[in-house]
DNA sequence: CGCTATGAGTGATTTGAATCACATTAGATA
DNA sequence: TATCTAATGTGATTCAAATCACTCATAGCG
């Protein structure tokens, strides 16, 4: 399949990027579709790609010496990962697995480099990228410390939630939502454990499920509350 | 207390700037002598302020909700914190502390942000900063899901080693090294916990302490081992 | 030099999640 | 449609770390 200009458009790094810079990064880019569970990035291996991904979701794996899984983030569709090695020329630390069926875009670092440094712009736009990926893996951190486990995963679940329905919204739903024990991971829970808190929440009607690629939050204020603290179960 | 280019000649961030350059850093920087557990940057505030650390060790610490401390990330002599804001514009997301007599030099975001503009070296080295710390944030959290708490332990001390020991020697010690209570919520564990781990390695004369000024690690290959899980204890 | 506060050391007890060992369900696939 | 497999659901049991409630040691300070 062919990278189009219209298709790099569609990440918002690249919405101040005129058209010959577009094709330019859309000539030497590929799109790939992978299956769910497949890998997208290598840890440990000098990937030198940047991944945009277009459809689908993907998850930051990485492995404990005695082979347990760790969960470090979730990629969502519109987002980018593996941009480190832009800045440090450095291995790709983690694993990136496919959730889902997803379609993802390739660009080499080097062109991707060469590019920012032509449009401060795209470097800044990697800068805040970095950056808010720290602030992310430090929220991330944060909740690993809370006791309370129930708490721990609806925080997990809140940030789950598209932004946009954060607000005003009572309901919400999420796509493709990741499994228990994809959720399990990024908690340091077991899987039964994940399963015992949303047994819970599923018999106070709080979430529901509408087949695998659905959860319905059906009470958005009590999953808020909970994550916050100002609410138990 | 004035800052002078040589001081500020002392940060790897700055070696390649001219004196009129550094001059100009430091007649707009600050120097300031913190006391032991002394808070350096606030969370929440915009602090507009990058702070490179002269003397002592500092640790970036957040809490949840419910109170509880969590521990992020050390930052030892000749190294810096509250870059962030360089990138984003955004808060500083979790308080710094000195954990002993830290000497703190302050440069304001916005002229960092002005030289690093003029010097592609600087961004270029903050850039690399910021991806290190993405990385040592990966592996702090992967630190988490080992089962094994001594294991766990083992893994922070050693990372605690300067690197210019952590080859070929057999024996180190760690400088003003963190309390136990610093170290346990690194490592979320309960600080009596990680008294226990500390009498055990003592006991195997593995580690043993030097008053409260020095950690004194014996057998650096054990801890290693353990770190790494090729040891039992 | 004694006082005070902070850090470290320790046993007893509790607890709650991990683990184990399954059963069940529901998508995917032939 | 039957089969297979991944995902989910569930109880029983275990176990290790948290918590509690202390004491002890040390360093800094007036």
């Amino acid at each position: 399949m062919l990278v189009t200009s219209e298709l790099l458009k569609t990440f918002s790094l690249f919405e101040t990027l005129d058209n010959d810079d577009l094709s330019y990064l859309a000539q030497r880019s590929q799109i790939e579709r992978f299956a769910r569970r497949a890998v997208i990035l290598n840890a440990g291996s000098q990937e030198e790609q940047v991944c945009f991904l277009f459809e689908g979701r993907l998850q930051g794996v990485d492995f404990t010496i005695d082979g347990r899984e760790v969960g470090l983030y979730f990629v969502d569709t519109g987002d980018y990962c593996g941009e480190l090695s832009v800045f440090d020329f450095g291995a790709q630390p983690e694993y990136v697995i496919a959730l889902n069926s997803a379609v993802v875009v390739f660009i080499p670092v080097e062109v991707l480099r060469e590019v920012a440094t032509r449009h401060p712009a795209i470097m800044t736009g990697l800068g805040y990228k970095l950056a808010a990926r720290v602030r992310q893996m430090t929220l991330q951190r944060s909740l690993l410390a809370l006791p309370n486990i129930t708490q721990r995963v609806c925080c997990q679940l809140w940030m789950l939630v598209p932004e946009d329905h954060k607000l005003s919204q009572q309901s919400s739903e999420i796509k493709n939502p990741p499994t228990h024990m994809e959720i399990a991971i990024m908690l340091n829970v077991s899987r039964e454990t994940v399963t015992r808190v949303f047994q819970h929440l599923q018999k106070q009607h709080i979430v529901s499920r509408d087949g695998t690629a659905k959860l319905l939050i059906n009470d958005l204020q009590t999953i808020k509350g909970v994550a916050e603290g100002n609410q138990q179960l």
